[in-house]
DNA sequence: TAAGTGTACTAAGACGTTTAATACACTTGA
DNA sequence: TCAAGTGTATTAAACGTCTTAGTACACTTA
């Protein structure tokens, strides 16, 4: 389910968290499906149980999943977070976009990059 | 010339490449200008001038400026580094148009946005 | 009740950042 | 020539973060 690349130079617990983050926005895990216990998935990469707890507690705080104490992690209803996420890649868009401006890229250039993109097939994607 | 945030949580060296690369990518810093020297820099901004050396390092790695021993650091040609930082914008305004197409940000929304920034005014720029 | 769950806490080690102090080779200008 | 300024290199220490390890507790489920 998830790999971990120690030439990453981030914490492990943020590796982690992004890639299941990764994987609960591109719809492999679905709403209210359940995540593996802190323990489990702890043994499974071969981390500290405290490495996953960090991880899981990142992603609650960023809305991705929510915790029933007891009895485990799940996936929060898209809703709760898309809105979200779709004004945080449009603030990195914007900001990718004065980048490149400045940097003299021309606008046909961006633009003509920005169609290709969205003829590009949604990579990783499980549903639309 | 230069102001740190100690709220950044990145290393110091690594804020202060970043802002004399972007005084070098604006054109406020033009080409074999002479920087301050790692020392004077140092008191300047109050840290060790191990911690500026680092910096210039980065710097002159990144193909920013160079160094000629017993005089001092210099800014490159900007020749020598505007075809990279091209090709680096273009990577990461291709990943950020990929995050917003997979966040459901629509075609015409995000061509909406790059004509927007273009007919923007070019901010902190010193020529063209 | 037993097993599995999330949570909390302390201690220790590893690692990177930053500071501090020092030393050396080089270039410049008086 | 020589003093001052330059980049560079080294070592040591302090500090914070990450990670591991071990333990404990409250909760839920079967």
């Amino acid at each position: 389910m998830i790999v971990i690349d120690y030439r990453d130079k981030r914490p492990l617990y943020e590796q982690v968290a992004e890639k299941i983050a990764h994987l609960i926005i591109c719809g492999v895990l679905e709403s209210n499906a359940k995540l593996p216990s802190v323990r489990s998935l702890a043994v499974d990469l071969s981390v500290n149980p405290n490495t996953i707890q960090r991880a899981y507690a990142q992603l609650e705080q960023d809305g991705y999943i929510y915790t029933v104490v007891g009895r485990g992690n799940y996936v929060t209803d898209s809703q709760e977070w898309k809105s979200g996420r779709l004004q945080e890649v449009s603030d990195e868009l914007r900001d990718a976009l004065r980048n490149a401006r400045d940097a003299g890229l021309s606008r046909e250039e961006a633009l003509d990059l920005a169609n290709e993109i969205y003829q590009e097939k949604k990579e990783g994607s499980a549903n639309d």
